[in-house]
DNA sequence: CCCTGATTCGC
DNA sequence: GCGAATCAGG
């Protein structure tokens, strides 16, 4: 596989977005995450925007023996590209975690749900329909869950929400998350539905 | 041990 | 230019 134009932009798509060379290694397919981080390189975008896991690692490593040039800072992007790529792939999110199950206090009425800043959250709507098998398996792992705070939200811990946020009933899922998927295998399970099956499920 | 990105260097 | 091997770190 060589780097095509369209396989450059998706890594530049991508890598913009935070995604790890291996997904996008994978995404690409034919590569390693070696040859993507590789490409990055090269194409002299090394450092992202959002947070990394070892995006601070830029730091000069003087280990063999070859002190190298400086690395140029790319302030200058190039000049722009008018290229419409929708790209419109990979399943949806589905809109609407339950706030039930582990949610023994209601909301006092005319209380506001107040969703806490910071970090992309998944809304938390009104019931709707999920699977079964779905649902069973979301109520048994929140028995589980971990119980950690917004403070602990990490890359790789589901962020399910679960209680009310205005209430000390709040947490956070906690499980370890399936990589690259905000949420824990069973919240991934009703987070994230293949358009046909969401698409009128109930009749 | 899993993962991450960074760098080197033969091709 | 490419990317496997290697390195460094969480």
């Amino acid at each position: 596989m060589s780097w095509t134009d369209e396989r450059v932009d998706v890594l530049k798509k991508m890598w913009g977005e935070g995604q790890s060379a291996s997904q996008i290694a994978k995404e690409l397919g034919g590569v390693t995450r070696n040859a993507v981080i590789g490409k990055v390189h090269r194409l002299g975008l090394s450092n992202r925007a959002g947070s990394g896991t070892t995006a601070k690692t830029a730091a000069p490593k003087a280990k063999p023996a070859a002190p190298a040039a400086v690395k140029a800072k790319p302030a200058t992007p190039a000049a722009p590209k008018a290229k419409a790529k929708p790209a419109a792939k990979e399943e949806e999110p589905y809109t609407g975690p339950k706030t039930e199950s582990a949610t023994p206090k209601a909301v006092p009425h005319n209380r506001r749900q107040i969703i806490p800043a910071g970090q992309p959250l998944p809304p938390q709507p009104s019931t709707n329909e999920i699977p079964a098998e779905a649902l069973a398996k979301v109520n048994e792992i929140e028995k589980k869950a971990k119980k950690i705070s917004v403070m602990d939200l990490t890359e790789k811990t589901c962020k399910w929400p679960i209680g009310d946020p205005a209430t000390e009933e709040f947490w956070f899922c906690g499980l370890p998350s399936q990589t690259g998927k905000p949420y824990c295998e069973a919240h991934v399970g009703v987070a994230f539905q293949p358009m046909s099956a969401r698409r009128d499920r109930r009749r």
